[in-house]
Parts: structure tokens; C-alpha cells; sequence
DNA sequence: TTTGAAAGAACGTTCGT
DNA sequence: ACGAACGTTCTTTCAAA
């Protein structure tokens, strides 16, 4: 898939904002409106534009405690019934099979220091092949973005 | 900040698809177009929504390699000035400051795994301050979501 | 609070060029 | 890639339940 440099600005107005029209985007870029919308028909016929979501800020819910959890699995236990299991988790945003130490790393999302350690002891060690987990709380994070185009 | 059931079945709908046209979820849900534009305005000002991303698909841009870096600073490193460094770098996603072993935790994506090694080597590695790295590969990503509302 | 309706502006989409 | 045209959606407003 190559971009030229009209793809890559539109891309980067829609990735601040989904709901952009596209309208302004032409106005901003000094095409036409339907040429935005010839190439973003082609954008997602490459598949490379996946869907747009709407962007939800935990913390005005009350989610202020965020953690990375390395768990290590029994030689027996496979990593999809894991994976099974971690889905059923809301708390649980990503999962990721990894290289190193651990079997899985999976990234958490709790209202508090309470609430994560009610997950550790009664969710997540409770999987059936959990054999250990290591925790890193995210006391900040600094910066969150996607690739950059 | 309370959501009672509406609140969340309209956040359900554009947390999948921040296009989706109000009047259509107004029709789905089964109240007005004018309350969920009420509604909608009220979120907004509470700050939970925090905007809308077109979601990109790294893969078909040749971004094969997802990895998470620990890194440890020097005493004399501040988190600050690394988090700067770092934020120059595209290829960083997100950078926490963590509790545990490491002082920073980093997810970085790279076409392959050569795009990683010259990433740890030639542009992690050179920060001042940063004395050494753990290198954790995710070989698949099996959950990537938002918080369940 | 929610509704239904109504107005005008803005938008997405599809053409022929 | 353009510009015009059409149908839809959005925003805003209002009186009424």
C-alpha cells in the first residue's frame, strides 16, 4: 500500500477527528470534495482504514488506575483458552501473546488500587493455568497515540 | 458522572462507529433524534467524550512488529526529559511511568523485527540517560478494546 | 425530559466532463 | 480531479406533553 501526500493528510485530519466532514478537509487540503472522496473509498477497499470509534476518557467514570500485567501460564494451559477467559474481563483492554518472560501481557483498566487488586486475586489468578503474575501500575501515561502517517 | 441506559446504548453505538448518523441510532434505540442531540451535548461537556479517531490498520502499511520496552534510567535521568526523547520518536505509541522494575514502559511498532533492532539500538539506546532495555515482542494481539460501558 | 415538527445549512454521494 | 445536482443528515428551534 503506498500513499501519496494527499492520502497522508487526509489521513491525519480523520485521525484527530473521525467526524471531520469531509468538506472541510477539501477546503483545508485545496481539493475537491469528491476527489477526498474517491481516495478514502480506496483507503477502505486497502483495508487500511479499519473503522472509527469514538474516544471515551475513563477517568470522568472513575477509572484512574491503569496496570500492565505480565502472567505467567502452566506448561498445560494453552494461550487461547486463556485468552478465552481474559475476554469475559471487561477490566481487560489488551492481550498480547509476548516473547520473554511471560506467556501473556495484558494491559488493565480499574477505578482504583482496590478494584486492581480485587482483579489480581479474584479474576485473574483465579484462571484455571495461572500460575504467577507481575504487576506495573501506570502511574502516568505520557503519551498515547497511533502510527504516525 | 452518572450514564444510566440510554447514555450507554448511545455510547455503545459510536464507540463502534463514531459515522454512525444520530437519527439512525435514535431509531435503533427508540427515542428521538432531539434527546440523543441533548444527551450527546451533555457527555461532551462532562468530558467523557473526548473525541473520535479514524482507526488505521498498521499491518497494511507494512507495521508487522508490535514490542513493549522497559527501560531503565540513570538516577540522574529525569522521567521528563526522557518522555521529550521520546516523544520524537513516531514509532512510540505509549510511554508510561511505572511502578516495578522499569522506569518507563514503552509500546513501539516497527515493520519487522530490523525496524525494532535499529530502533533499540540506534534511537532508544542513544537517549541520554536510558542505561538499559528489556525487549517484550507481542506475536499477536488477541484483545484491543475500549472500556465497556 | 422528552417529543414531534419544521427550517435552513451542511453534508455525502453520484454523475458527466 | 472537478463542479453541479440530488437526497440525506445535522443543527437548532419551538410548542406541547
Amino acid at each position: 500500500m503506498k500513499l501519496d501526500g494527499i492520502d497522508k493528510k487526509i489521513l491525519r485530519f480523520l485521525m484527530k477527528d473521525a467526524r471531520r466532514p469531509i468538506l472541510e478537509i477539501a477546503r483545508n487540503i485545496g481539493i475537491s470534495g469528491a476527489a477526498i472522496h474517491q481516495r478514502l473509498k480506496k483507503l477502505e477497499a486497502s483495508g487500511l482504514l479499519s473503522g472509527s470509534k469514538f474516544v471515551i476518557n475513563p477517568k470522568v467514570l472513575g477509572y484512574t488506575t491503569m496496570a500492565y500485567i505480565g502472567i505467567f501460564l502452566d506448561k498445560a494451559m494453552s494461550n487461547p483458552r486463556a485468552v478465552k477467559a481474559l475476554e469475559k474481563i471487561p477490566e481487560v483492554l489488551e492481550c498480547h501473546y509476548t516473547t520473554g518472560n511471560w506467556s501473556i501481557l495484558i494491559k488493565v483498566l480499574c477505578k482504583d488500587n482496590e478494584h486492581l487488586m480485587h482483579l489480581l486475586n479474584k479474576e485473574i489468578q483465579q484462571i484455571e493455568g495461572v500460575s504467577r503474575t507481575e504487576t506495573f501500575i501506570s502511574l502516568n501515561q505520557q503519551i498515547n497515540r497511533q502510527i504516525s502517517i
